[in-house]
RNA sequence: GGGCGAUUAGCUCAGCUGGUUAGAGCGCAUGCCUCACAUGCAUGAGGUCGUGGGUUCGAGUCCCUCAUCGCCCA
């Protein structure tokens, strides 16, 4: 198509597209997994049930981004991809699936089940990976892994058998936190607590063989069933004479012991608590240290027991309420007050979550916490930003044993079997056919699954082939770094840590580079509940892909949240737009452009026609290449992208090919045409490879229609910024003009002179090298409206009929015969020499302090007098342009 | 109760190791369909940088106090 053909907007529909399927096909993504410098990220799985929301697009966006680039810089880069088997939420959309049908699992049993959920994975589970490719994500799809696949499951099975070895894996009957919707436990972290309003409930327990009674405050009448203990504080004076004594439990009328404990607050309620060891975590530490019995009064299902008397086949509220009016109806409730308590919630479901005393697994983490803790404090793991380090450490600190097993059916199976013959309890990697113990075959594996944390904490290692040591490994194990949200520091990267001190000895990454969230434009958390999601396939159809990367990972600082806005999504839109179409300039301007011309190998000086605007232009790129490195280095990807952006629409745009034009129509000689097509189409194509990390669609679509060497802008190589190109003095001459042209249409504009109309301007310096630098750029001038110029030295007679603008060491004249309104004119002079003045005396200030001259570098001193002869000098034109109108 | 973050233009946010007349985008005002772009161009208005102290020659930037909002942990 020719370049006039061109649609005047930017559709990203067919470029994406296009291009990423060109990128797959060729293998571009691919890691060689060959010597060099590695460069390795393993993707954060998704949950493979999941779709794509905002806080993925950034996730994968940043590493996209960090991927790109060390790729273009040369590196053997290697992101590996995948998803992860979600357990409770895969098993609920399976059983959803048989619910339809009429079935539960167990009608299909659990082999049959699993199947079904195998089926459902292959048919759906693709899903988000599709929509990954959508955003352009670059990653090893030929190395995509999941958490249930053949070889993360041997990792798992390696893992639990060595910590079992170890004595780090247990089973023991604790009270864990179980979810009576999704019907497993859950680990404490997963268990969330939103403060609730609710009620508190002050109830009588009579003294035994006494007329006494002792009150109690509760949140939780319901489990005064399972109550074996009444507790006070040791030097509670008001209770002191009890302990010892025996409480009667009101309805049950059981007897239980009242004891003192230091666990107890003595401000909150009476200061006196009731003990349910078996649904209430504290409850239970405390029933420990008092060997107090534990009475279990409800299922699974949260509905009260046998145990639970008269209230058996109750669910946990009905009986609440049936125990508060018994206790009302009999006279043991003293009062109800209004109170407002956090409640656990199953963070899936958001059920409230049940406390309950139950066999299961456990990892025992003080062993594991400690390393974790030291490879941080030594700096081997770095937090980006930094403040996530104490956010880690704090937690890893005060860490409790993570309860790993499942209720689950779709999951790693624990590799724990029980011989029926001698209770022996077998883990091994193997499936064992007989007993090592007693030689019995009747063995039995625990049912349970594992945590599907347990295996995403292997991720690092288990998806580069451990416990094989392959190439891949060897390549790029430990990796460099891992991106992801705040919000997962403890699920994941805290368990990944542990998981790969101790299996691997070494630290599953170097730097972990952590993001805030996207929250909505109310900056409300984005959530199902609320309804204010965005689904970034939408936005991508809408807008291209190129423009939500690039809006999400601009405006904001890393770590922190960032409000998703329609606003800013547009303006990047535009942003697009505007590099299409400088584009397209470019390219109807270099269709006869031979590159070869320019680029030979012994010729690679600047052609000779070159002018001040290409030496400027190629300063500001290698300065911007420089400065977008930098910032990359140090994670700060936003402002390497806003760097990026101001080049390309402050400087390229509005100014190189704004001056490049009367070169490039011909105005001039056809050498200089040649010099700015040369400098038009390597800035601009370098540019594209600048940006290609942020924005690759529409990069790669430009550079391929520009001259360019290579198959792909993914392997050309980065700008780093050359040195030699860096041009100080073109900078300073560049700016003069700029400044001059900016002071000329400013006085257009006020003088309200119509666009098309053009002026004749004196310009007066009496310094010699601003008139070079004028004379030189009088072509330039054209981009005011400027017709002709005259330089003339300041001593002379300053025109009549003229307005004014002073820029350091130049006087602009603007005449207007009989246009002038001198008021109007004295009055703008007086308001710009008010300004000045106020800036001199305040460095005059500055500079009279004996103190700053004393203290102060010397270079600031220097800078600020030079700052206030240039203030004194523009004051002074100012001053004599007033007099001269008078 | 402990920890962290935020508080800068009407709105959303930048401002790195203290030194520029404190910046951007959007919005607003004025004028422009100038042969890349009206998803655009030009010009402009708009800020006592939450409060009160302190350190310093110098503080939006460092330290402390308080206030408001948000998040995390208990």
């Amino acid at each position: 198509m020719s370049t006039r053909e061109l649609p005047t907007t930017y559709d990203p529909k067919n470029v994406e597209e296009k291009w990423y399927s060109i990128w797959e096909e060729q293998r571009y993504f691919h890691a060689p997994a060959k010597s060099g410098h590695p460069f390795s990220i393993v993707m954060p799985p998704p949950n493979v049930t999941g779709s794509l929301h905002l806080g993925h697009a950034l996730d994968n966006t940043l590493q996209d981004i960090l991927v790109r680039w060390r790729r273009m810089q040369g590196y053997d880069t290697l992101w590996l991809p995948g998803t992860d088997h979600a357990g409770i939420a895969t098993q609920a959309k399976v059983e959803e699936q048989l619910d339809k049908e009429g079935l539960n699992k167990y009608d299909l049993g659990r082999e049959k089940f699993i199947e079904r959920a195998w089926d459902w994975k292959r048919r759906y589970g693709s899903r988000i990976t599709r929509q990954l490719r959508r955003l352009g994500t670059s990653c090893d799809w030929e190395r995509e892994r999941f958490t249930l696949d053949s070889g993360c499951s041997r990792a798992v099975q390696e893992v639990f058998v060595s910590l079992f070895e170890k004595g780090l894996i247990y089973q023991g009957n604790y009270i864990i936190n179980w979810c009576p919707k999704c019907q497993t436990t859950i680990s404490d972290i997963e268990v969330e607590h939103e403060p609730q309003s609710g009620k508190i409930w002050y109830v009588r327990y009579p003294i035994q063989g006494s007329h006494e009674s002792i009150t109690v405050a509760t949140t939780r009448p319901e489990t005064i069933l399972g109550d074996t203990a009444i507790a006070v504080h040791p030097e509670d004076e008001r209770y002191r004479r009890l302990v010892g004594k025996y409480a009667v439990l009101p309805l049950l009328n059981r007897p239980i012991p009242i004891i003192a404990d230091e666990y107890v607050d003595k401000e909150f309620g009476t200061g006196a608590v009731k003990v349910t060891p078996s649904h209430d975590p504290n409850d239970f530490e405390m029933g420990l240290r008092h060997q107090l019995e534990q009475i279990s009064v409800m299922d699974r299902q949260a509905r009260m027991n046998e145990a639970a008397g008269p209230y058996r086949g109750l669910d946990r509220y009905e009986a609440r309420a049936k125990v508060v009016e018994d206790l009302h109806t009999q006279g043991f409730l003293v009062k109800i007050e209004e109170h407002e308590n956090a409640v656990g919630q199953c963070y899936r479901c958001d059920t409230v979550v049940e406390p309950m005393v139950s066999k299961q697994w456990f990892v025992k983490m003080k062993p594991l916490a400690l390393p974790a803790i030291k490879v941080v404090e030594e700096g081997k793991i770095r937090f980006v930003p930094e403040r996530f380090t104490k956010v880690y450490l704090n937690w890893m600190e005060n860490i409790r044993d993570w309860c790993i097993s499942r209720q689950l059916w779709w999951g790693h199976r624990i590799p724990v079997w029980y011989c029926q013959d001698c209770n022996k309890v077998i883990c091994t990697k193997e499936t064992p056919s007989v007993c090592p113990e007693c030689g019995g075959a009747k063995l039995i594996q625990d049912p349970d699954v594992l945590d599907t944390w347990f295996s995403s904490g292997l991720w690092p290692f288990s998806t580069l082939g451990w416990p094989d040591v392959t190439q891949e490994l060897q390549s790029y194990f430990p990796t460099t770094v891992l991106v992801t949200g705040r919000d997962i520091i403890f699920f994941w990267v805290a368990r990944m840590i542990f998981s790969a001190v101790e299996n691997m000895g070494d630290v599953p990454f170097k730097e972990v580079f952590i993001h805030g969230l996207i929250l909505d434009a109310q900056g409300r958390k984005m959530s199902k509940s609320l309804g204010n999601g965005v689904d970034p396939i939408e936005v991508i159809d809408q807008y291209g892909a190129d423009t939500l990367r690039f809006m999400l990972i601009t405006g904001n600082t890393p770590g922190n949240d960032m409000r998703y806005q329609t606003e800013r999504l547009e303006a990047t839109r535009n942003f697009a737009n505007k590099i299409w179409n400088a584009s397209r300039f470019a390219l109807m301007n270099l269709e006869d452009y031979q590159p070869e011309d320019y680029q030979t190998e012994d010729n690679k000086q600047p052609p000779q026609e070159s002018t001040l605007a290409d030496y400027w232009i190629r300063s500001r790129f290698n300065k911007a290449a420089k400065e977008v490195t930098r910032n990359l280095d140090r994670y700060d990807l936003g402002e390497a992208g806003r760097v990026i952006y101001e080049f390309i629409w402050n400087e390229l745009c509005d100014w190189y090919i704004e001056l490049a034009k009367p070169r490039l129509y011909g105005k001039t000689s056809a050498e200089s045409r040649k010099t700015a097509q040369d400098v038009l189409a390597r800035t601009l194509s370098q540019t594209m490879e600048l940006l290609h990390p942020f924005m690759p669609f529409i990069t790669e679509e430009i550079w391929q229609h520009l001259p360019h060497q290579g198959e792909t802008i993914m392997r050309a190589p980065w700008p780093c910024g050359e040195e030699n190109e860096i041009n100080e003095r073109a900078e300073e001459q560049m700016n003069v003009i700029m400044d001059v042209i900016k002071a000329i249409r400013n006085l257009r504009s006020e003088m309200n002179i119509a666009p098309g109309k053009k002026a004749e301007i004196i310009i007066m310096t009496s310094q010699k090298k601003m008139a070079e630098i004028l004379q030189e750029g009088e072509a330039y001038l054209s981009m005011a409206g400027v017709s002709r110029l005259t330089i003339l030295p300041s001593q002379i007679e300053k025109p009549d009929q003229a307005v004014t603008a002073i820029v350091s060491g130049i006087e602009i004249y603007l005449p207007l015969a009989g246009l002038v309104d001198l008021g109007k004119e004295l009055a703008r002079l007086q308001k710009e020499a008010d300004g000045l003045d106020k800036e001199i005396s305040r460095l005059q200030g500055k500079l009279h302090n004996e103190g700053f001259i004393a203290k102060a570098p010397s270079e600031v001193v220097e800078r600020e007098k030079g700052k206030l002869a240039d203030y004194q000098a523009k004051k002074e034109a100012v001053l004599a342009r007033i007099a001269s109108m008078r």
